[in-house]
DNA sequence: GACAAATGCGAGCGGTCGCTCGCATTCTGG
DNA sequence: CCAGAATGCGAGCGACCGCTCGCATTTGTC
């Protein structure tokens, strides 16, 4: 058996036309609407496809049931995610001083997870499907292990498990900051000055009068 | 009409055996369970029966519905931490020094918290009754006045709209603690202390050095 | 022991949900 | 223009859920 197949079950070589790929990105933009508003488990397929506009089974045309429409808007939204605002976490805001290097950071992903609301509510949702939560999860140890790498260029000596520990709790404080701003969605702008506040201070101690290394 | 019955609609002049309260506290313990592990929505009366060990019949011989559980189990969490924990957050710890303070007002709080992790999961699901939501709500802005009260001791010249910003801050770090130490279960010991390190460090510059007026 | 109330059971009712299926309509390639 | 694929519909199936109901058993009172 010669190796014409090597791919694993190649996934679905369903052709589409351009009427198709535009419904089921209407489709995902509904669910994510549906998902906001209800949650994973809340959100009926009929509830979607009512959204979107079209019957309950053209959206099962398009997906093959309610968890490939979570794993999916996931992806897509991950996707963005690289795409857009990936860099914020990158190196060039490393020898900015710290309080600007919080405003590089905090900003756009706070713009982001404003603007895309399902992707809160799919990473924290209590039921959301296991295949959307590993690659969730996935993401969330990259991006742990980018602040891991940022704090452990000021801190060469501190041990790699105390500097998870202050990666990790960064984390958890930007997204108290999210909470802070979904709910007060007025003051949306004093609540981004005090998370970044929080942050300033919290690492400031740690961090704030290190001597970088010099250019390498 | 003499005013034989002004309480409106005497709820449930149901009289109960030893046993029935036994049965009630055994069924409100196994819904904390399945609530904790599914949340409400998740969590299926016949599995609330089952966890207890008793027919779906005989749950409804104690509560009218599924709401009626969540609403009996929020209103024993909130009665038990107003008997065990309400203190915490009292005017006592207000003259210890800002870190002793937080020590005194955090560790109780988490204890609390992490004992009963239905409290957290009913207070912040998506689908939790909005009967209970209004509970906890009450219950949440009771907290935030007592912080507002503490710090506007500190702070009697700073307006009332920054001290609740501060007050809502506070909350929603504790809150980001509570997540952190769930998630890792073990190292709740370094996430505990890493907690009290970010509040210390966030009021410290607000109310480290205020002096505060002489003893009433 | 007698009687009523309280407690206990579990099959099953009505409803919703995820999803299917048969069939109509629209698009694409030749 | 036509054959076949892609797209679209919506009634309805099977499963599960919250909850009920008729009836058996246990408990408290005299």
């Amino acid at each position: 058996m010669p190796d014409q197949e090597l791919q694993p079950a190649a996934p679905k070589p369903r052709r589409r036309q351009a009427r198709g790929e535009r419904r089921a990105a209407q489709l995902l933009d509904a669910a994510a609407t549906v998902f906001t508003q209800a949650g994973y488990a809340g959100a009926s397929t009929n509830a979607i496809a009512r959204e979107a506009g079209v019957s309950p089974g053209t959206l099962y045309q398009f997906f093959p049931n309610k968890e490939a429409i979570a794993v999916e808007l996931g992806g897509r939204l991950l996707e963005q995610w690289r795409t857009s605002y990936g860099e914020a976490l990158s190196a060039e805001n490393i020898r900015l001083p710290l309080s600007e290097m919080v405003d590089a950071v905090v900003d756009p992903l706070l713009e982001f997870n404003v603007q895309n609301p399902a992707f809160h509510v799919l990473m924290h949702g209590p039921d959301t499907p296991g295949q959307v939560t590993d690659a969730f999860e996935a993401f969330h140890g990259a991006v742990l292990q980018r602040i891991e790498e940022l704090l452990a260029l000021y801190l060469p000596d501190t041990p790699r498990s105390e500097i998870t520990i202050v990666a990790n709790t960064v984390l958890g404080l930007f997204k108290a900051g999210l909470d802070l701003l979904a709910v007060h969605q007025d003051e949306q702008e004093a609540y981004r000055v005090e998370l970044k506040r929080v942050l300033f201070r919290y690492l400031d101690p740690v961090i704030g009068d290190c001597v970088l290394p010099d250019q390498a």
